[in-house]
RNA sequence: GGCGGUAUCGUCUAGAGGCCUAGGACACAGCCCUCUCAAGGCUGGAACACGGGUUCGAAUCCCGUUACCGCUACCA
């Protein structure tokens, strides 16, 4: 039997939750669930200036909403210093690693050399050739000295999963005998990585493919310290619109700003799985159930992806449509709420004009935040008018526009009961009775009702508003033409 | 500069040598539906980076060029 993978996602915690990052988080976790592996967190907070509390915070928010949960409390790679320092001495130990005495200053000035040779800048491995006495004495006497890795012959190659065979040759990775422990004694990113990951016994590594060029150390970490490899897959990057790497200049990034912006995090999902992944066939608007059935890492794009805000917004609307009223009800309520629009007691109180609402303003909106703005004439008395639309509807000529208004209140105030069935053939003779076409009629009333000339249809727009309400707009509406 | 990666409509992509007159989706335009707005349906414009090979046949394989991206720290 396959041993069960286990992934990593591996975020530093110095920003918030990138969407390039949660791309990466996504597709670890639907490997992992689609597997039955076991999908990870590890907090990379070594760098200690530029890491902290509140943006690990917000990446944990961030993965919690839009659901990817880790299966181990989350590894803080801070903490394992010690273990990071133990590689290291394994690695000197067993004559894979040296001590290099050279200080910043030196080495600034080889690179710079090396520079204005036109050559590139490798070390020259001096202390290498340093005599076992020697680095004792000077160990002895307390000289500061990084560890570096013994960079061998030959080449290094692995078999990436998204990107076929890589291989650098040994002599083109880095700048030769790289350093593993700063003079410090803290790790350098590669040690760190290598040992956690072998500490947390990761079988799957996959990461954005700004890393390609770290791997070749890593492999050489690995076999160095007799660790088996990893599987490793290196996902394309996400892009702006200008084809540059995604960043603040874009727009939103923060995985935060879209679920503030009414996004959900279900199309979320959807739209960045599809940001470098096909589930083959023309398949696009998928639950994430879906996603983790059709999961596999033979869909995975080796191209860069620009990220489209506005095929992010469709993806929206489509999930808005699809998904269970239940299931969009109560993300509505709290928009509403923090609107200031209704409480969430009011809307629990009337079920049926909520759902009548949403079922009506769900597949006109694309966000909630949109579902929300068209909801404001439904759910406040205070009616913002369109300018324009008063204007052309009512003021170009408001004896027309009162008396379309007039009949249409007549028809409306004499229905015995309060449904479209009712409604539509009352209103239809009303229109005729004055002469006019329905559309005729409709517009000046939509007008008087919601404020506005977009809405859902005429009967619905009734039924949500109620009797009481509809004639008393209808009444507000022709004092204010009158005394125009 | 060196090394590595990538290259199909504006964008996301399908395409594993003949099914390609290159398919789908977003966006855009038009039409239909229609009380408005959506949704939906139909139609349209829109791409194999370039040059050489290999082959009876290449978007697909090979080589080169170009472009873009990444890495090139005692950052992660």
């Amino acid at each position: 039997m396959a041993p069960v993978p286990r992934l990593r996602f591996a975020p530093s915690p110095t920003g918030y939750l990138h969407v390039g990052g949660a791309r990466t988080a996504l597709f670890n976790w639907l490997y992992a669930r689609k597997h039955g592996g076991q999908f990870l967190l590890r907090v990379e907070d070594t760098d200690r200036a530029r890491s902290t509390d509140a943006s690990t915070r917000a990446i944990f928010e961030g993965m919690e909403w839009l659901g990817l949960d880790w299966d181990e409390p989350p590894v803080y790679q801070g903490a394992n210093l010690p273990r990071h320092q133990a590689d290291a001495r394994r690695l000197l130990d067993a004559g894979a690693a040296y001590r290099c005495f050279c200080t910043a200053a030196e080495l600034d000035e080889q690179r710079s050399a090396a520079e204005a040779r036109g050559e590139a800048f490798r070390y020259d491995r001096r202390c290498d050739r340093l005599t076992a006495e020697e680095v004792a004495r000077r160990v002895e006497r307390g000289d500061p000295y990084v560890v570096r890795f013994r960079m061998p012959e030959g080449e290094t190659a692995w078999v990436d999963m998204v990107h076929g065979r890589i291989a650098f040759p040994n002599k083109d990775i880095g700048e030769g005998d790289f350093i593993v422990l700063r003079s410090d004694g803290t790790p350098i990113y590669n040690m760190a990585v290598v040992s956690d990951d072998i500490a947390m016994a990761i079988t799957l590594v996959m990461r954005g493919d700004d890393h390609i060029s770290n791997t070749p150390k890593q492999i050489l970490l690995y076999q160095a310290l007799g660790s088996p490899l990893p599987q490793f897959a290196h996902l394309p990057m996400i892009h702006g619109t200008d084809g540059k790497k995604l960043s603040k200049r874009h727009g939103a990034t923060a995985v935060g700003d879209y679920r503030h912006l009414g996004i959900l995090p279900e199309a979320m999902n959807n739209f960045l799985a599809l940001l470098g992944w096909n589930p083959g066939g023309d398949r696009e608007v998928m639950t994430r159930a879906e996603m983790v059935e059709l999961f596999s890492e033979d869909g995975l794009s080796r191209k860069a992806a620009v990220f489209d805000p506005q095929k992010l917004e469709w993806m929206n609307g489509q999930h808005l449509m699809a998904m269970p009223l239940d299931a969009l009800a109560p993300r509505v309520a709290e928009a509403v709420e923090g609107a200031g629009l209704a409480t969430a007691a009011d809307l629990a109180a009337r079920p049926d004009f909520f759902r009548l609402l949403l079922e009506l303003l769900r597949v006109r909106a694309r966000t909630i935040d949109e579902l929300v703005r068209q909801a404001v004439p439904y759910l406040r008395d205070a009616l913002d008018f369109d300018a324009d639309a008063v204007a052309k509807l009512w003021l170009k000529d408001p004896a027309q526009a009162d008396a379309l208004l007039g009949a249409s209140r007549e028809a409306l105030a004499g229905l015995s009961s309060w449904d479209a069935a009712a409604m539509e053939p009352a209103l239809r003779a009303a229109a005729e009775g004055m002469g006019v076409g329905a559309g005729k009629l409709f517009q000046p009333l939509r007008l008087a009702l919601t404020g506005v000339t977009a809405t859902p249809g005429m009967f619905d727009v009734l039924m949500l508003l109620g009797r009481d309400r509809s004639l008393a707009r209808i009444d507000a509406a022709r004092a204010r033409i009158g005394a125009a």
